[in-house]
RNA sequence: GGAGAGAUGGCCGAGUUGGCUGAAGGCGCUCGCUUGCUAAGCGAGUAAGCGAUCAAAAAUCGCUUCGAGGGUUCGAAUCCCUCUCUCUCCGCCA
């Protein structure tokens, strides 16, 4: 959410700064809505001090005897208080329900663009390699353990079943990730819910705009995390930390679920593009001033996982028109792919300034007598587990239908490499 | 799921015969003083949000907020209703 009291006050550059990102009509109305609404608070309150004059006849305490005329002329202020706070109650819902569906503000080093084709590369890590005899992962995997047409059986599409060293892997990379961030980036570990109230999933910008992604339970409203960081953001929703413990960095796995609405036919095979996967997410807490620095080292941590898992990547800036919704810049992480020749992301890394922190009312004082004011919030893959695997399915794989691991991942596996299920 | 108790400021905790309570007291925190360090002591200060005046800040004025929503009343932390959450006991369960 951005600041009501910055738009107001800066209508035409917000204009052009979301101009790739949301129509001015939307724009237009809130403008409308905020004018009209701060009159009927005018309103409203001269009324209410009306009343208040009245009752108390001065300074001091309230009267205890009241008139009759008075108490007369009391009761029709009321009635038109009531009905101004009325219009003041519809009118505010209004403009937060605007609010919540403009997109956050792209930073002034956010490369500008139309889509995914104007993202700016930054650089370039690992040697990619690429073979006529190389498959992609989903038929070396189909005799290393990955077991798609049964999950078609018990979840219906997007969803694979894992089985023997394979199921490890998965197990493994989570373990190995989580012990790289906790025991060299300072991060500290979380273990969230994987289900979560819309409360939360507003606070981080799923809803009200995307809610055709998620999964939601018709019974009790709870939807499933499509990311921790819905639950980790949230987690000091309505708080005022204290700014000596900034900056937070914390790190949690969770299971992700997407129900991909709108991405039919793209990335039908293999482990690309699922309804349920691993990751293991970053997410920051810091003071505005150091978030731009924090973003670069989230990027880093992430960079490094693939690093250590031998596995070349490229890092790219999305351009204004690929930015997320919450994200005031993002860096993606791509991770070379042989058999599609090309770079996939597997790790997102976002600033997205005080934009959730507003939504979710996350604030902090940088000194103990100071005004509270709003956090920077970040997160960032590291990484998305089953695209991992992917990737080291296909860069590891041999000639002979096994896979080697990297020396990273050996004592997490127990095996040097996969070799096909008996 | 059944029965009972509760929800007040950064924290703890008074306040339930409706008005003088935005809210006692304590802790914490900030500033100052004091004691040769430390600890302690003394004094002052210390909620948030919104609106108006203003170029802006500061300041001032006004409004709102005692879990959430609604009701009664000229007036509600205090009375009534609904909901949420927490705690205790029972049941069930990994």
């Amino acid at each position: 959410m951005l600041d009501i009291k910055w738009l107001r006050s800066h209508p035409d550059e917000a204009r052009a700064r979301l101009r790739d990102r949301v129509n001015g009509e939307l724009l237009q109305q809130l403008e409308e809505t905020d004018t009209r609404l701060r009159q009927v608070i005018q309103q409203a309150e001269s009324l209410r001090a009306q009343q208040h004059a009245l009752q108390h006849g001065g300074a001091g305490p309230a009267k205890r005897s009241i008139t009759e005329t008075d108490r007369a002329r009391l009761r029709q202020l009321a009635e038109e208080a009531k009905q101004y706070e009325q219009q003041r109650r519809e009118l505010e819902e209004q403009l937060y329900g605007i609010l919540l569906r403009i997109p956050n503000l792209p930073d002034a080093s956010v490369p500008k663009g139309r889509d995914e084709r104007d993202n700016v590369e930054v650089r370039r890590w690992g040697t990619p390699k690429q073979a006529p005899w190389m498959r992609p992962h989903w038929e070396i995997g189909a005799s290393l353990g990955l077991d798609f047409e049964r999950a078609a059986k018990v979840s219906g599409a997007r969803f694979v079943f894992e089985r023997g060293a394979m199921a490890r892997l998965e197990r493994a990379l989570v373990n190995f990730m989580l012990d790289l961030h906790v025991q060299q980036h300072g991060y500290e570990e979380m273990f969230p819910p994987f289900l979560v109230t819309r409360e939360a999933m507003t606070g981080t910008g799923q809803l009200p705009k995307f809610a055709e992604d998620a999964f939601r339970t018709t019974e009790d409203e709870l939807y499933l995390v499509p990311t921790a960081e819905v639950p980790v953001t949230n987690y000091h929703r309505d708080e005022i930390l204290d700014g000596a413990t900034l900056p937070r960095k914390y790190v949690a796995y969770s299971a992700c679920f997407r129900r991909e609405a709108g991405s039919a036919g793209r990335d039908t095979r293999g482990l690309i593009r699922m309804h349920q996967f691993n990751k293991v997410e970053m997410v920051n807490f810091v003071a505005p001033e150091d978030s731009y620095a924090a973003l670069e080292a989230m990027v880093r941590d992430a960079e490094e996982v693939l690093q250590h898992l031998q596995l070349p990547y490229r890092v790219v800036a999305l351009c204004t028109g690929d930015l997320g919704f919450s994200a005031a810049k993002t860096y993606d992480l791509e991770v070379w792919m042989p058999t599609q020749h090309t770079y996939r992301e597997i790790s997102s890394c976002s600033n997205c300034e005080a934009f959730q922190a507003r939504r979710a009312n996350i604030r902090f004082r940088a000194h103990p007598t100071s005004k509270p004011e709003y956090v920077h919030t970040l997160n960032g893959s590291g990484l998305a587990v089953g695209r991992t695997v992917a990737a080291l399915l296909e860069n590891g794989q041999q000639p002979d239908g096994s896979v080697l691991l990297p020396e990273a991942l050996i004592p997490y596996v127990g095996v040097d490499r996969l070799a096909l299920v008996p």
